[in-house]
DNA sequence: GTTGAGGTTGACCTCGGGGCAGGGTGGAGG
DNA sequence: CCTCCACCCTGCCCCGAGGTCAACCTCAAC
């Protein structure tokens, strides 16, 4: 007799390929036909229904582990079921929209990873004649800090903006960049570590605003890593900002404990 | 010294699960920090920011397999590779928003399967009082036939709502389905398949229109499966169908062979 | 007889991790 | 000191919806 038609030409009438269906078959979804003599499948006209009804509900979006259930249910919950899984689907339309959109944000030129305002102060920094290195550098610090201590980054933005606006204060932070070629016994580093403290206690908005200091202190891990990034690639730097913390809580300024 | 901070603080720092952090150590995302002298791993600012970046990028949407290249190239290749993961990522959004419209279509009521048209045949089959498993019978022949002939499927669809309006044709039709019941030998059944006959070759239109009649014969092992559907379930159609459509070719209408 | 197309099973791969097993480590409390 | 608890280590299998490769078998045609 060789009743039915074979895998290939049951996949071909579904649009589905020879291993879509032996997949349906292996999760139960659509019954195993008769095999002929030579073990080939046989399809009637059953299987045949139940795999374009399965293949319907799947194009339709419906995980492959929810479709027995919901052929099995009859009209009422059949709605409630296809309801359910449109809901989920919509969830996942909106993730996706939200990351295309991060992604836009990211890709808005070479700036990514850090909000505009972040840049700006970036760019500022290059415009002053600072280092590559430095900026490359407090590039680095900011990414951390953002992710690290969010709710600390606006003020710890605005202090960087405030140092900029200090003309000794930023002819301070480019010797303090330049000392990196110095010797690390060098005198002037202690010289220059005792400026940057003056500084500081001389305008103490320079150290960041009360939010942005509490923000720190209840991060003193957070403070720490930031403060100490780039330290095996710049140990003069290291050395300058241990002497200069070192005199800041001696002066009483309440940073976080190393 | 136990520098830097273990991998579940690295890993609640950056907003990740301590899995995620060793599945991007284990595809070279990030590199392997340190270990202190118990073999944990001790995380400095350094990979961190590693993590941060790969974390952010990852969070919108760049598939960990392209994050690497995207953290290499540099600035001109960065924006064009963000925007080859946006087109991939609105391709994908499209696909998923299009799946939940084919399933709103599905839900609406339990007309699932099915075009509003055809259920509308079906609902005419109830209301004539046919059988409820004849029109079972023959919602399960039109899902398939939409799948397996679509190019026939509105021909067979004018062919059943021509037969429905033909109160003969109707009546025919109820006693052929009533005829399960009866022996596989009674007499009666060739009578049926008699006046079955006669009715179609009085009104030829109830086989179909030309372009139904050439879809079907361009299909004819797609006619065969339909026309046999539920044969094994229904014997004595299955012998009625056979007879009609002997006497129907004896006359010369050009059925697909069997 | 041979060739090419199509059938059979099975095992391994995708992507971004989750879950579990089995065992080691470090600090706090009885 | 012992125990508890939280945390860390490695390694293995799991998910969805199939794709791909391998090795072999069968059918129809030349």
């Amino acid at each position: 007799m060789s009743n039915g038609v074979t895998i290939g030409r049951a996949a071909a009438f579904v649009g589905v390929t020879v291993k879509t269906v032996r997949h349906y078959h292996r999760l139960g979804l659509v019954a195993e036909p008769e095999r002929d003599s030579s073990g080939y499948r046989r399809y009637g006209s059953a299987e045949l229904l139940q795999l374009v009804q399965v293949r319907t509900l799947a194009a339709a979006g419906v995980p492959l582990a929810g479709i027995g259930a919901v052929l099995d249910a009859e009209a009422a919950q059949f709605g409630a079921a296809l309801a359910d899984v449109g809901r989920q689907l919509t969830e996942r339309i909106d993730e996706l929209v939200a990351r295309r959109d991060t992604l836009q944000r990211l890709a808005d030129g070479d700036r990514a990873l850090l909000p505009d305002r972040a840049c700006a102060v970036l760019d500022r920094m290059r415009d002053l004649g600072l280092d590559p290195g430095y900026v490359a550098a407090q590039r680095e610090a900011l990414v951390l800090a953002r992710a690290l201590v969010p709710a600390g980054f606006d003020g710890f933005l605005g202090q960087l903006e405030r140092g900029l606006h200090d003309r000794e204060f930023v002819e301070l932070t480019r010797r303090a960049w330049e000392a990196e070629s110095w010797q690390p016994d060098d005198p002037r580093i202690e010289e220059l570590a005792a400026a940057l403290a003056d500084r500081y206690l001389a305008d103490p908005a320079l150290l960041g605003d009360h939010a942005s200091l509490r923000a720190w202190a209840n991060a003193p891990a957070q403070y720490r890593l930031i403060n100490n990034h780039r330290e095996d690639r710049a140990p003069v730097a290291a050395r300058l900002t241990a002497l200069t913390e070192a005199r800041l809580r001696a002066a009483g300024v309440p940073l976080p404990q190393r």
